[in-house]
DNA sequence: ACCCCACGGCTTCCATGGAAGTTGGCATAC
DNA sequence: GTATGCCAACTTCCATGGAAGCCGTGGGGT
């Protein structure tokens, strides 16, 4: 698993360098996100670390940042466990992201037209994808187009905030959306409320903008989390 | 400065006890807030060490923490330095406060009838402290139960995300919001758009207390960033 | 048979030392 | 006077060891 080096920049970035806490941040958060470490599970840093070919100390550093991010939780002197997520954790994510996305296509539509539109190009490209998945009956398709789109929306929304709290509440729920995916009826009405969305960007409708965004968030948190609970499972 | 013990609750919470890490989190958290290490300020971990009087690790790891919270900022082999705040920051931290406490109020005027008055007879208290303070020409008791006030809202909405993303922005804002009271006009509008809020929270109207909050804070970063542009400082 | 307590193993927490890397200044060449 | 290259001091990064705390287990008492 070699680091690949990053080509030149400028010197305006001030050329990270691979540390050995930033590859653990990285393993442990896709082993959490991949189920290899699935919730609940409870482990040692010593074996961590031992599993990741480092010492314990990186591994230490990385899980203080993956507990602030929410994903995992040190119980003082007994291990680190993954968080489970339980229905109202969903709920409250749903809630964030309700907000935060009709917040940040409502900071899309109200840039510079030009701008605007190479991101609502962006944004019909991941829909049109969608559509091609759906189509195919390719579920995994769906999902990686539906994930495009919906980061596009904040990384492209010029607020660097506004991103990283995005990433960090969506990085939770991607256990629930996975299991869910298979569970719920064909997404076929996502498409129609994407283009919804990038209409109201494209023409400057900051409140339509907003509106159509949040209404789709709320829509997919009504069909999720009673789904979720449904099924009748207290943790995943 | 002592910790004061918290009540007794069920062992649901394991009785958190001080750690070396958490004291210097809290320790470093306020001297940036208060200035006492001014934004742009540049200081080794052996340096701040030594004035916590404790060791290296336990301030490095604190450091993380910090620097994932956007309060400061490690530059690889050549110390820690404190972040400043761009009037660019201040906009995007508004926009995600904005968001954050509309949705709160939303959430809060959702709630029922019973714990909705309670919780909108702790921002009246809160508020009529503020016009108590104004007509006392009291800045800082009116920035104190404006702060409390805004606390409120996100800590009883019922959603711990939102709590705790509101909180890490306003730690952000915090420098920038005390250099600014006493620049600006007298807050007097606050009140109104307060006891506006208040009232669509009683009378559980969902939509009404999300706009209300939602423009309350839009009229606030509508005063404060051309203020912060004003005055022209580029950091703070 | 059942309860209690002490002990041993395992864990995080923190201190400390060495390694690698960056910076600024000083000496030297032109 | 100016530029350049080298060196010493200082920094984070990572490894490792000891200290303190938690948990399960097993042995002894009732």
């Amino acid at each position: 698993m070699l680091v690949n080096k990053l080509h030149m920049r400028a010197k305006q970035e001030p050329e990270r360098k691979p540390s050995l806490v930033e590859d653990a941040y990285k393993a442990l958060k896709d082993a959490i996100r991949n189920n290899v470490f699935p919730p609940g599970y409870q482990g040692s840093e010593q074996e961590i670390a031992l599993r990741l070919g480092m010492s314990r100390t990186p591994v230490h550093e990385a899980i203080i940042r993956l507990q602030e991010d929410g994903l995992v939780r040190v119980l003082s002197k007994r291990g680190v466990t993954v968080c489970p997520l339980a229905p109202e954790d969903m709920r409250e994510i749903y809630e964030v992201i309700i907000a935060i996305e009709a917040m940040a296509a409502e900071l899309l539509a109200a840039l510079p037209a030009e701008e605007r539109h190479l991101v609502a190009d962006d944004l019909e490209a991941a829909t049109s994808d969608m559509e091609q998945a759906l189509r195919d009956d390719d579920l995994a398709a769906w999902a990686a187009a539906d994930d495009l789109f919906h980061r596009t929306l904040v990384e492209r929304c010029g607020n660097g905030r506004i991103r990283r709290i995005a990433q960090t509440v969506t990085d939770q729920a991607h256990r629930a959306r996975m299991l869910t995916l298979r569970l719920r009826s064909r997404p076929t009405g996502s498409v129609a409320a994407h283009r919804d969305i990038i209409a109201a960007i494209r023409k400057g409708k900051a409140v339509a903008a907003h509106q159509h965004a949040r209404q789709h968030r709320i829509a997919a948190r009504d069909e999720l989390v009673p789904l979720i609970v449904s099924i009748g499972i207290k943790h995943l």
